[in-house]
DNA sequence: ATCGTCGATTTTTTT
DNA sequence: AATCGACGAT
């Protein structure tokens, strides 16, 4: 049964790509296959062309809000149900895991179970997948540790201490920069060391650094996130049958967001893409791997083809080694290249893809892209100048009220900002506002300390080799084990040639006080104890996840001693354990035949964007960077300041300027309806104040877009409101006096009293202060108002309060600066 | 070994 | 503002 007769569409493929095993499985009914197809439904000329074509490598050049997702998954779903590819032929690479859950989905949505076994995931993902499966060629163990950044940072630390390297002007952070650096381009201590200027004694700390970092790696078995790729590839590079198999088996790849691709990366997919040689084909038949179907005339094995979609415009990961090269010269790197535009945009309003073509414009040296949109203008662009971080907080926070009464569902606002660092402020007013709102990534679970304590034990069962997650544990919770006797463990491990473990268990043998060597015995007998739960040839049967964590949690005394602690933090640390707890049990029943090793590399690769939760009903809080290929009915750009946006920081970077410029842009294109560019004229930073003066970027967006509820020129002209004359903050003064600016901004003066500008940073604590409707209450910023309604139960009780000056407002009754009056 | 205090340093973005 | 490291007292 041939089945190129099935293929309308697909003049370019050779039926011998076809795979011939097909009655194995149900597939989904030979349907139609025209163009009624429901899969070609409601696509325009250029998305129809983009899901149909068929040759070695399409590059999809696709602007904001283009539906590139949908063009993809339909092209996923297209192969398989056209039976040109297998499931398990397809690998699609995604940025983040949500976006990889997403397309899963939607494929699923398209094809129903004909969708399993395809690869979709992450970058790194794939990678941990390939290095664990081949561990023994790449000469790693299965169990290999990844070192997630802080942990880089820990160990550079460490290795810059012992090297008395910090007095060189080294810190953990500018050599972890420049490592991640150099490996993703490939680099390696030797291939480095090689080339560098061996005079200079600053290069000669810098590779001594270097090489105890690969070193202390090596001999903890462990990967960082740039390793796991570089490793891929150079496993491929070094066993050609290991790469082989790969390439026989992924006919179709396709990589989304390769504007954002690095070196690394980029080869990667080269290696994938290769073809398999004759000998090698011929080989792989010989041991009955079945290759017959896919060689060609000559007998090699065609490489995959490969569907790339990007956008040069949203390239923002530059400073982690992205390179839009990669998609610009996509073209030459892959011969026969079918390049498709989508220029239409399906997601925002005219008006607001004006400004964002106005502003991307500004760019020189991209290729000419204007993005249209069906929808008509919609809404003018509000903006607003307040006096400072809290005031402009204060302004989302009553827009997002607004828009709410409106009908607009939380979820559908985002706030965004440069910086993590931002969201202090907005956090408090949002906080007592009752606005419920959700920060995405910020300092992410699996990042805090007691959460790193507890996967620390977890680790140092899975893999013991690992010194990092032994030394954590060391002393946490408690138990007497100073950095004295930690340094003598260390030194008696290197000088036996023991690891860092069978030190703890011969730790007997040291001389150490009877206290500390039991202390030191007992960890080390519950390590040892609870790997015998997880081995396999356990009678029992290896335990699950959340079994061993609960084992380890109570035989370290870990939650025991969070839980018996008198500080009001430790509280929340327990609470955060015990959800840790919840995690693993959700994952026993998710993943029934996955043991701990999968679930540590999960945790490990979970990205920021990854656990936002689209069913939540919150405004979501996250940086430009993490709302990349995420879109809102109404978004809040707040932070349009020079020196945040773009960032003082890569002022001095070569196309700094111009990513930050991207970064808006992406910003921008992020709303379907609404938009508000928001700038403070005075900021906290360092735990002072600063002016800041407004973007250069407002200006390049045309004076008309934008409706400024209050515009940099008005926030201090001298005939501002009266309130606002009164509530301006010292150092607030010269904003608007912006010498040099051409000034297009100042529009329409609209004065509106309905944000009030100032706010207490003061935490008050109302205890149980008990309010009803028809009372009335006095508001430190906001006057007199009388309440409404009252909703929500204890510490979360609410009251609804008409202003009689400053509108209607929701108040979090226990910590809102107000009294009852009369 | 642990705890408290002082002072320095910090914040660009992230898989 | 808040965290981290160094130092000294217990």
């Amino acid at each position: 049964m041939t089945l190129s007769s099935d293929l309308p569409n697909t003049p370019a493929t050779r039926s011998s790509a076809t795979p011939i095993i097909l009655d194995g499985r149900a597939g989904p009914d030979a349907g139609p296959d025209g163009p009624q197809s429901p899969l070609f439904d409601g696509l325009n000329p250029q998305q129809l062309e983009a899901v149909k074509y068929r040759g070695p490598a399409l590059l999809i050049v696709a602007g904001a809000g283009s539906g590139k997702t949908s063009v993809l998954t339909r092209r996923v779903a297209g192969l398989i149900e056209s039976r040109e590819a297998w499931p398990s032929q397809i690998l699609a690479i995604t940025f983040t895991n949500k976006a990889a859950a997403e397309m899963r989905e939607r494929v699923r949505g398209l094809l129903g179970q004909a969708s399993d076994g395809m690869w979709i995931s992450t970058f790194h993902s794939s990678c941990v997948r390939i290095l664990r499966r081949e561990a023994e060629s790449a000469g790693l163990s299965t169990n290999f540790s990844i070192y997630d950044s802080a942990d880089t940072k820990v160990t550079i630390k460490r290795i810059i201490k012992q090297l008395d390297a910090d007095t060189m002007g080294f810190t953990p952070g500018n050599v972890a920069s420049k490592i991640s650096k150099l490996k993703n381009e490939l680099a390696d201590v030797d291939s480095y060391a090689r080339n560098a200027n061996m005079s200079d004694p600053q290069e000669v700390m810098f590779v001594e650094i270097f090489r105890q970092y690969t070193r202390r790696l090596r001999e903890a078995s462990a990967l960082d996130f740039d390793d796991l790729i570089g490793e891929t590839v150079f496993l491929f590079r070094a066993f050609p049958k290991v790469a082989a198999l790969y390439r026989r088996r992924f006919r179709h790849i396709l990589v989304d967001e390769y504007q954002d691709t690095n070196h690394a990366q980029y080869a990667l997919v080269r290696e994938l893409t290769r073809p398999v040689e004759a000998e090698l084909a011929d080989d792989m038949e010989d041991q009955g791997l079945h290759v017959k179907n896919l060689q060609d005339a000559t007998g090699r094995i065609p490489g995959a083809s490969l569907t790339v979609v990007g956008d040069s415009d949203q390239s923002i990961y530059a400073f982690r080694g992205a390179s839009s090269r990669n998609i610009t010269e996509f073209e030459r790197d892959f011969p026969g290249t079918k390049v498709i535009l989508l220029e239409q945009n399906y997601r925002s309003t005219q008006n607001i893809l004006s400004a964002a073509n106005a502003v991307i414009g500004n760019n020189f040296d991209r290729r000419e892209k204007r993005l249209w949109s069906a929808g008509g203008d919609g809404e003018k662009i509000v903006g607003y100048t307040a006096y400072n971080g809290h005031d402009e907080a204060q302004f989302v926070a009553d827009e997002v009220e607004a828009l709410h009464r409106k009908g607009m569902a939380y979820r559908d606002m985002a706030v965004f900002y440069r910086t993590n660092a931002q969201t202090r402020a907005l956090e408090e007013i949002l906080v007592r506002a009752a606005v419920p709102y959700r920060v995405v990534g910020g300092t992410k679970f699996y990042e805090r300390a007691e959460i790193k304590d507890a996967l620390a034990y977890l680790i140092a069962v899975a893999n013991p080799q690992d010194e990092l997650a032994l030394r954590r544990i060391l002393n946490t919770p408690k138990r007497g084990i100073g950095p004295a006797t930690e340094t003598q463990l260390g030194s008696f491990a290197e000088t036996n040639g023991i690891s860092f473990r069978q030190a703890m268990r011969d730790s007997g043998g040291l001389g150490l006080g009877p206290k500390v060597t039991g202390a030191i015995l007992k960890l080390a007998t519950l390590l040892d104890s609870a790997a015998l739960m997880m081995d396999p040839q356990n009678p029992a049967g290896p335990a699950n996840v959340s079994d061993l964590l609960t084992y380890l949690l109570d035989g370290s005394g870990l939650l025991a001693v969070l839980r018996g602690s008198r500080d009001a933090q430790d509280e929340v640390r327990a609470e955060n354990i015990e959800e840790l707890v919840a995690q693993t049990k959700d994952f026993n029943r998710e993943n029934p035949d996955a043991g701990l090793v999968d679930f540590l590399t999960q945790v490990s690769l979970v990205a920021a964007a990854d656990d936002l939760d689209d069913a939540s009903g919150t405004v979501s809080l996250m940086t430009l960077h993490t709302a990349k290929g995420l879109e809102y009915e109404a978004v809040f750009l707040t932070g349009i300041e020079e020196g945040l946006l773009p960032h003082q920081m890569s002022a001095g970077e070569p196309g700094g300027p111009a990513e930050e410029r991207r970064l808006f842009y992406v910003g921008i294109t992020r709303a379907r309806q609404r938009l508000y560019l928001s700038l403070a004229m005075t900021r906290a930073q360092f735990g002072d104040v600063n002016v800041a003066m407004p973007s250069r970027y407002l200006q390049e967006i045309p004076a008309d877009l934008i409706d400024w509820k209050q515009s940099p020129g008005m926030a201090n002209s001298r005939g501002g409101t009266q309130s606002r004359a009164l509530n301006a903050r010292p150092g607030g003064g010269g904003f608007g006096s912006r010498s040099g600016t051409p000034g297009q901004l100042p529009p329409a003066p609209k004065p509106k009293t309905e944000w009030a500008n100032r706010v207490t940073a003061q935490v008050r604590d109302n205890g149980d202060l008990t309010l009803n409707p028809g009372d009335r209450i006095r508001h430190v910023d906001f006057g007199d108002g009388r309440v409404n309604q009252v909703t929500g139960e204890g510490t979360k009780r609410i009251a609804h309060v008409q202003f009689d000056t400053s509108g209607a407002k929701k108040l979090l009754i226990k910590i809102a600066p107000i009294e009852k009056i009369e």
